[in-house]
DNA sequence: ATATTTAGTTCTAATTAACTAACTATTTTG
DNA sequence: CAAAATAGTTAGTTAATTAGAACTAAATAT
């Protein structure tokens, strides 16, 4: 096996590894009552800082019934609340409540996870070149 | 910001690249023509070699009658045979065809490309180092 | 050899996610 | 101020996914 094939071969078991990670996070948890696309949802939500039905439409590419559809869902499950805008009283503005903002903690859990075990399989020398070189990569990507 | 903090900062960026990657990836060939869960229903039946209607059904949990409408489905699309079972009459393997063979390699591109990636951000110095650390990573995760 | 278990299929029903068209309420424009 | 545009909802439809129950065919156990 080349060198190349060794590295694509560890990147395949790590992606697989990190997928495993995030369907495990999410059944081990209050996550497990929502859909993969729910979480997904909170998670924009959350990036997005309270956007309205329509800016969520656009982010998540769908029609408009669509988000209302799962801001009914989202919001009836207490994960957001729907606000009314003052500057424009036709506009939603969607609002993570108390508990979908643990979620969207709770997500992030599943890249903390990742952390802990660089912490674990590093030292300090190697976690800080290790850093550098994802840097590194993630501005290439 | 922290040190790890910066880390976990990284890991979500990366994480959320390399998913774009994919998506990109799977939309810009004949992956597009297929879900997202029956290219992942090829690659398990890669990496299992023929599996039998049950053995998927496990591996993927999910009841029989799932799995027959997803064997009927590829395999009307052509990218898997079923083959009766030798051994056992009831038994119905699953063969990836050819075209089904491709998906799968094709799919191996969005790894692939991780690589030409870490190809371009690090120099040979860098790269065996970071592989180093990847493989350590795996052994933990 | 018969009874039981197993592998997979068929049928049907429930659920879900998405869409379009038509609507209401509000804001913007001419 | 009336007309046009915009934000979101409602109603109705369609397609996809999945599962349970009942089934067939084959294998195994008694």
């Amino acid at each position: 096996m080349t060198a190349d094939n060794q590295l694509k071969n560890i990147i395949e078991i790590l992606t697989q590894k990190m997928e495993e990670n995030e369907v495990a996070v999410i059944e081990s948890s209050v996550l497990s009552q929502l859909t993969r696309k729910q979480i997904y949802y909170l998670d924009i939500i959350s990036q997005m800082k309270n956007p309205t039905a329509g800016e969520l439409a656009k982010a998540y590419k769908v029609s408009k019934p669509s988000v209302t559809a799962i801001i009914e869902k989202l919001s009836t499950a207490g994960y957001i609340d729907k606000v009314k805008s003052d500057e424009d009283r036709r506009s939603l503005h969607v609002h993570l409540t108390k508990k979908g903002g643990k979620i969207a903690e709770l997500h992030d859990k599943i890249h903390q996870n990742i952390c802990d075990y660089i912490e674990e399989a590093l030292n300090k020398e190697e976690k800080k070149l290790f850093g550098k070189y994802l840097r590194k990569l993630a501005e290439k990507l």
